[in-house]
RNA sequence: CGCGGAGUAGAGCAGUUGGUAGCUCGUCGGGCUCAUAACCCGGAGGCCGCAGGUUCAAGUCCUGUCUCCGCAACCA
């Protein structure tokens, strides 16, 4: 018999920068759901991949001095790329694809010209604003000031020949697809597209560009590249051999079951996705998930707030399924999350270790402990063994309604329940005491034995989630790959009578929260420094000094008589300087960060010295010591200009 | 009036179709000793942002209002 299929996608992801803790959040919970599907018996086809063109990273690329092919192949196959990460998370994606892949960007050619053929696809023009530095068009909304948004310099109206799709034509379409039908979830965020996107009308988008060349190119017109949403959007059926040979399984897999996309792309899934299959007569995928974002401390995640969270740092430190699980654990997956270290740990501590791990462990350790590591076969029921019973043998059933509405925090909080209704199972029977008495024997047997199948029917049930550690739980429970199935998990009883268990190290150890804290603030803070420029200088000015005023300033080597730090003033340094004329010249300097009094003493130095004179701190300062000034990892330096001892006092440069 | 989301115990959150307000952490007290100083029980602590309205009944529906956040053509 054919098995029924899941298509599932991620969606392709911008490699114009390492991946962040967002990225993984998604492909995490996309894994999960895929590896879910698997488990209850679907043929599971799971896609992510990366959508590797544009103007950005052909301007990234040369800011880095490589081809914007190397650029893209460092990001995604590099050391601790994006293919890097994915094996680290655990990711079991069947599927890769690569908006440059060769298959790929001829399937795009042949889609854009079928859509042009139809008419759905015209030639028009499209204006902008146009810097000409930059080679860049913005729209009004990009631009800051009214200026370039990359180099703040001026930008002109231009417009230039494009192609546009017809995306008009299928509005009302799109619109009834989004209002009538449950295709776009969570539901609340339809009436954002209809009411933003679609009410205002659907203005024709713009899906060609001549003025960057880092596309697929348009076959049939040299100079347009295709941009953006043709061959990112349409990367779901290529992958799957839509005109193309390298690839199959499109008649298998089409429609997807469900794309899962971060919020700022619904709109590009809900709409413009449909709009362009329906131009092409196919099926439509049969839902789109907006989940939401990560957000630290309230604020969005991004490279400026130096608030970006790395993967890596995290699953090194507390481990893969411990990320896992806390990522679906924790926030409700349609909206947006408070991520932080201190949840992080607190989710891992709390349930993974004191509650899951401890329950595997003392469970375990009874086994062992009392029974030499196999229980006996006979068992003695009580009345109080139902209501665990009865909880852990439902659980299938409240798990899988949970986890097809993708609602993975809800299906996690089922089965915890369980695992806390074991641990106090454990106290209300209290195996310690009938350990003590030759008759409480089969009594204690039966509880072992509940208690086991507990943690086997809740493992099989969190493999989605964490599945090295819980092959690791099986092993130590005894449980053989014939109890480890979707459909033993319906029904307690599953394990052998005679099960012998392993007790093996801690599943999840708990984690000193202050000293990890310390330990991850320190790591980031050092990535944080390493990602800032090397070296920074102060730009240059723009404006012009006209030689009669640059005369005018009066520069004159000086001498270092004495030097001292200024009371109650942490930055100024007091000096006396020997000017030439024969009277002291006193000069307060804001430099006591960076030099020592004493170290100053005699070195011969440059200083302006027809300054108005200032006083600052209550003292009187003539003039200004000069300095040269750099940024190091974004940290400011400051070198005194020192100049050859040879020089006599108060000589003038000019 | 651009669009959307959020405001619930000290903190972080859940509350599906309106019917006695829950969870985790923290805190206070008790129990147990098999276990990863963990587990179990109990207490304290909330006019569910504010003001109106519908209803026998509203955190939940409606109207208004305040505050915070996100989005506004490509950062999941």
């Amino acid at each position: 018999m054919e098995k029924k299929t899941f298509y599932i996608t991620t969606p392709i992801y911008y490699p114009s920068d390492k991946l962040h803790i967002g990225h993984t959040y998604c492909t995490v919970a996309t894994d999960t759901m895929a590896r879910y599907k698997r488990l209850t018996g679907y043929d599971v086809c799971f896609l992510t991949g990366t959508d590797e063109y544009g103007q950005k990273i052909e301007n990234k690329a040369k800011e880095a001095g490589v081809t914007p092919q190397q650029f893209v192949d460092n990001i995604v196959e590099g050391e601790k790329g994006i293919l890097d990460l994915w094996k680290l998370m655990n990711i079991s994606n069947d599927r890769f694809i690569r908006t440059t892949d060769d298959y790929h960007v001829e399937a795009v050619q042949k889609i854009f010209r079928k859509m042009y053929e139809k008419g759905d696809i015209y030639k028009g023009s499209y204006k902008g604003k146009y810097c000409t530095p930059c080679e860049s068009f913005w729209t009004e909304s990009q631009l800051v000031d009214g200026k370039c948004p990359d180099c703040g310099r001026e930008v002109v109206d231009a417009e230039e020949e494009a192609y546009f799709f017809r995306l008009s034509k299928y509005a009302e379409r799109v619109q009834r697809l989004l209002e009538d039908t449950d295709f776009l979830q969570p539901a609340s965020r339809v009436n954002e597209m209809v009411n933003n996107f679609i009410k205002p009308g659907l203005e024709d988008l713009c899906v060609s560009r001549t003025s960057f060349t880092w596309g697929v190119p348009v076959d049939f017109d040299p100079g347009h590249v295709v941009y953006v949403w043709v061959d990112a959007l349409f990367n779901y059926t290529t992958a799957l051999g839509l005109l193309n040979d390298k690839r199959d399984g499109y008649d298998k897999y089409w429609p997807a079951d469900v794309h899962f996309v971060g919020k700022e792309i619904v709109r590009f899934h809900s709409i413009i996705w449909p709009a362009m299959l329906m131009s092409m007569e196919m099926p439509l995928p049969k839902q789109v998930y907006g989940h939401g974002w990560l957000v630290m401390d309230g604020g969005k995640m991004s490279k400026s707030k130096g608030n970006v969270v790395d993967p890596y740092i995290l699953a090194e430190m507390f481990g893969v399924d411990a990320l896992r699980f806390f990522l679906l654990r924790t926030f409700p997956f349609g909206s947006d999350g408070n991520f932080s270290n201190e949840l992080l740990i607190s989710a891992i501590n709390t349930d993974l270790a004191n509650d899951l791990g401890n329950l595997v462990s003392r469970t375990t350790a009874m086994v062992e402990k009392y029974f030499g590591g196999t229980l006996p076969a006979e068992r003695e029921a009580a009345e109080l063994d139902n209501e665990l019973l009865g909880m852990v043998a439902s659980l299938r059933e409240r798990y899988e309604a949970q986890m097809e509405k993708y609602q993975f925090q809800n299906a996690l909080e089922e089965i915890f329940k369980c695992i806390q209704r074991a641990n106090k199972y454990i106290d209300e029977t209290a195996p310690w005491v009938l350990a003590k008495s030759e008759e409480g024997k089969t009594r204690l047997a039966t509880v072992m034995y509940n208690l086991l199948e507990t943690v086997r029917i809740c493992t099989i049930l969190l493999t989605p989630f964490m599945p090295e550690s819980c092959g690791k739980i099986f092993a130590q429970i005894g449980a053989e790959e014939a109890v480890q199935t979707w459909d033993s998990a319906a029904a307690f009883g599953g394990l052998s009578a005679t099960a012998t268990v392993h007790k093996g190290d801690a599943v999840f150890p708990r984690i000193d929260a202050e000293k990890a804290l310390a330990e991850l603030s320190a790591l980031q803070e050092a990535q944080k420094k390493a990602a800032l420029p090397a070296l920074e200088i102060e730009p240059y000015a723009e404006e012009k000094v006209d030689f009669e005023t640059f005369c005018k300033s009066d520069f004159r080597v000086v001498k270092v008589k004495a030097c001292e730090n200024v009371k109650k003033s942490d930055k100024l340094l007091k000096f006396t300087l020997d000017d030439g004329t024969g009277t002291d010249r006193q000069i307060l300097s804001g430099i006591a960060k960076y030099y020592k009094p004493e170290e100053l003493v005699g070195k011969t130095l440059v200083a302006i010295v027809n300054l108005p004179p200032r006083k600052m701190m209550g003292q009187e300062s003539c003039g200004m010591l000069i300095s040269a000034v750099h940024k190091e990892q974004g940290e400011e330096k400051l070198n005194l200009l020192m100049v050859d001892d040879k020089i006599p006092a108060g000589a003038k440069l000019c």
